[in-house]
DNA sequence: TGCTAATATTTCGTCATCGAAGTATTCGAC
DNA sequence: GTCGAATACTTCGATGACGAAATATTAGCA
């Protein structure tokens, strides 16, 4: 490298000035971007821990997905969820039956369906990895104040609501 | 599908539930939760509007590296900021070399690097996206006043300046 | 019932990505 | 200056993801 790696807060600020400097909204591209950075600093430390469960990313989405929704999903549910194509799930779901992490069932009402649920295996790979997770997670909010994270996550809340009707 | 999906913000309060009983705080979550499914249906527009300019989402992450760094890099540098493999790096660099976004020229002070920049063409197809974005972008703020959009970007970048410490 | 369209999953061929090894150049110790 | 380690990029073989097509079942309608 030529010279060392700027900080992330640093790159941040360059970042807004590129996109600023593009055309977009200032107030709008200190938040959108501080996000994405968040969030791919936030991936990265995932895909590490995970890869110490010998888990990969995608894995870890499907697993997450049975664990948020507390039912058994079909194929095509997780691949929504998880952002893939439903074609590459089938290959995925085989994996992580290997592993016994999931199963898969037919559903008795209808024979076109699959049901996926997490094995006792499942649970408990999800509930190890969300813990150490958390301590990264606090790591990173430790600047902030019980009532700043409030406010942080009730802003936040206030921009999800809206996701569904942009989309349409 | 057997019931019709549920809606962001109901996705979120299940998330951050199925977290905090799998031993995350709850502060924590709903704030990382928030960040992170933000960021997803973020990637999920993006990939959609890039996709109309037959970009891929991979080779949108070099030029808007290229175009926020505001100089030439190295195909290290942006295999490091686009979070892939440096081989992988290779294909890509050709691919958008093909379609006459980027130019790579031997770094005169040392044989051993290739620096990558911008050409008037990737500059032309940043702007153009970053201003078609920004629309989606304000869409999803629009609740926000002002003052709230600068308090979110606030806690936002507090969080950012830690981001280097925790990675370290 | 019978027929068409829609839904759900899998298979298949192709392409992108990965890690490891290969090649070339530069840096540092002596 | 010379030799070995470090750095930078590329090539290579294997794995994973995509879209399109194939298969199977269900739903709607006359």
């Amino acid at each position: 490298m030529t010279r060392r790696k700027p900080s992330a807060a640093e790159q941040h600020r360059r970042a807004v000035a590129a996109y600023v400097a593009a055309g977009g909204d200032e107030s709008v591209q200190r938040v959108i971007t501080a996000v994405q950075s968040l969030s791919k600093k936030l991936d990265q430390w995932y895909a590490r821990q995970l890869a110490d469960l010998d888990v990969a990313a995608g894995e870890w989405a499907v697993v997450a997905a049975l664990a948020k929704a507390g039912t058994a999903l079909t194929p095509s549910q997780l691949a929504d969820l998880t952002n893939v194509a439903p074609s590459s799930m089938t290959h995925r779901l085989d994996k992580l039956a290997e592993r016994g992490l999931i199963e898969r069932a037919a559903d008795p009402g209808n024979r076109t369906r699959i049901l996926v649920r997490l094995t006792d295996d499942g649970w408990e790979l999800f509930s190890l990895a969300i813990r150490s997770s958390d301590v990264v997670e606090s790591d990173v909010l430790q600047d902030l104040g019980e009532a700043e994270r409030g406010e942080l996550a009730r802003l936040l809340e206030v921009v999800i609501a809206r996701l569904d009707d942009v989309d349409a």
